[in-house]
RNA sequence: GGCCCCAUCGUCUAGCGGUCAGGACACCGGCCUCUCACGCCGGUAACACGGGUUCAAGUCCCGUUGGGGUCACCA
């Protein structure tokens, strides 16, 4: 017996953020090196905030995190292959109302829970006498219904009838024994009166007909667990084991918003951030391997323990995110960085071939400075496009009378080199350097700007031999123009000439 | 306020009674150098506080303080 199966169970009540993608890649990554099942059901109880688009784009986030759900809501991405389906479904709970229905029904027979008439404001009522005499204790609404019965006809809740002594407990995988006083507890609502089960209610309900063994969610739901622990005791049943992960906090220690950064995953896939450096992150953001802080997905799967999934809320680190996202790019072969910023180029409207042996030659040589497919493309994009600007500070500063000489005696010596090759480029320059007594700075920086239109870029030659030979010429004769050319505005001073302008 | 959770460099963390408290990001130097990166070398920087237990405590226990979660016919 005993086949693991985790869950990640999604509100469709907005996108998928960080957090959320975070708890489901722990409960994927465990599912995935037990060799057990990931199944997702959504939660769209509420009907107010829940939405069919945001399902899609949460379906959407995990497919392209690559978080592979085995059951759940069916989901076709774009490459043809279908995701979803199982023998536990539906795995939408508004589909599952009658198996709500049954098991509240199967719990006020067992006496575990009852129907209660109270009206809403009845409660409300109640609420405000306990706040008006200024107890300390919390508020806990107690149903003149609990121990009587009512005409099952008239508009009800069911209520679980929670114990009032004694404790509930649990082992939790990440944070060990958790004890709750049972007289803390409420007789929580299960089904509402229209018969849309509450969250504590529809969880319980679905982990058990969907055969969860270990549910990780996010530690604001401990103070559930011992409700859903309590109707799995009333229902007979063995409860899941649980994992309470904390949670990724802003880079002030508050609750992650979005004014601290992008929080939806779509969001990275956009700024051009790949999959497995996001995987890498948010696993690492969390949980430990010891010194190790790189992990491809195999890896991810081979070596995730809940042992090493810390306690504390982590904060969201931009700038680590970042480095872990260059480092995975660097991973990647050329050819297929060529591929997925294929996109990004277009965006800055660069039309080349994903293939073209150009474009994947450029990336050799400025990976090593970019960390998303979007600043790849950024870096590579003066090789495909007329430069039309210059960076201001360069023109300003290398595209000067007195440098318009030097371009245009490197565009005689590029003329004249026997072969168009880096290593016969350099002879040639260092040789006129050495003869006229400059220095490589007098003329690299220079040279930059006018073949590249900035200050920093890939060394001189690679950048020659990638721009081929009849556009350096054109380039360094545009930018010796330039160059004799007086900056115009000297007010704005931040506008820089086109070439030939 | 009740209940619950948490506490090592600025940040993510290693540590599971005996360590010069380690790594990574960030930051600061240096090397490399035609710029920017990459890479390499080096540096600054932490056990919240107070009591215990122990020959020995960042590690175990208690308290304090400080964070956080939650108290809905939301999830």
């Amino acid at each position: 017996m005993g086949e693991v199966r985790l869950r990640f169970a999604p509100s469709p009540t907005g996108y998928l953020h960080l957090g959320g993608a975070r708890t489901a890649l722990y409960n994927w990554l465990w599912a995935r090196s037990q060799g057990g099942k990931f199944v997702v059901r959504v939660e769209d109880t509420d009907q107010e905030r829940s939405t069919a688009e945001s399902t899609r784009v949460v379906l959407e986030s995990m497919h392209w995190l690559g978080l592979d759900w085995d059951e759940g809501p069916e989901y076709r991405a774009d490459d043809g292959r279908t995701l979803g389906g199982g023998d536990c479904g539906p795995y939408y709970q508004m589909e599952r109302l009658g198996i709500y229905a049954q098991y509240a029904e199967r719990l006020i027979r067992a006496g575990q829970a009852y129907r209660c008439y109270a009206t809403k404001e009845e409660i409300a009522a109640e609420r405000e006498a306990h706040q008006a005499s200024g107890s300390k204790a919390g508020f806990r609404f107690e149903s003149p219904w609990r121990d009587k019965h009512g005409e099952p006809d008239r508009p009800h809740v069911v209520r679980m009838k929670a114990p009032r002594e004694g404790k509930t407990g649990w082992l939790d995988r990440v944070r060990g024994r958790i004890d709750v006083p049972n007289e803390t507890l409420q007789d929580v609502i299960l089904l509402r009166s229209d018969g849309v089960p509450l969250y504590n209610f529809g969880v319980v309900v679905d982990d058990l007909t969907m055969g969860i063994t270990l549910v990780a969610r996010g530690d604001d739901h401990i103070v559930n667990t011992p409700i859903q622990i309590l109707l799995y005791e009333a229902l007979g049943e063995a409860a899941p084991e649980y994992a309470h992960l904390s949670m990724i906090l802003g880079p002030d220690g508050q609750k992650l918003s979005k004014r601290h950064a992008a929080v939806g995953v779509l969001d990275y896939r956009e700024h051009g951030y790949l999959p497995d450096g996001v995987v890498n992150y948010l696993a690492r953001l969390g949980w430990s391997h010891g010194d190790q802080e790189i992990f491809t997905r195999g890896e991810l799967i081979e070596k995730f323990s809940w042992d090493h999934v810390g306690k504390t809320g982590a904060r969201y680190d931009a700038k680590k995110f970042l480095h872990v996202q260059g480092q995975h790019l660097r991973m990647l072969p050329n050819a297929d960085i060529a591929m997925h910023s294929k996109p990004f180029l277009e965006g800055k409207g660069v039309q080349v071939d994903a293939n073209d042996v150009r474009l994947v030659d450029a990336i050799e040589h400025v990976k090593t400075r970019a960390c998303t497919l979007d600043e790849i493309a950024n870096d590579v994009e003066y090789f495909f496009k007329e430069i039309t600007e210059y960076e201001a500070k360069g023109r300003r500063k290398f595209l000067t009378p007195e440098r318009a000489p030097y371009l245009e005696k490197l565009s005689q010596l590029v003329d004249g080199v026997a072969s168009f090759e880096a290593g016969a480029l350099e002879a040639a320059v260092l040789a006129w350097l050495e003869a006229d007594g400059l220095a490589m700075k007098d003329v690299a920086q220079p040279a930059r700007v006018a073949l590249t239109g900035r200050t920093r870029s890939p060394g001189l030659y690679d950048v020659m031999v990638l721009l081929g030979k009849d556009e350096v010429l054109k380039r360094l004769k545009d930018g010796a123009d330039v160059a004799r050319t007086p900056v115009e505005d000297a007010v704005s001073g931040a506008d820089a000439g086109a070439p030939g302008a």
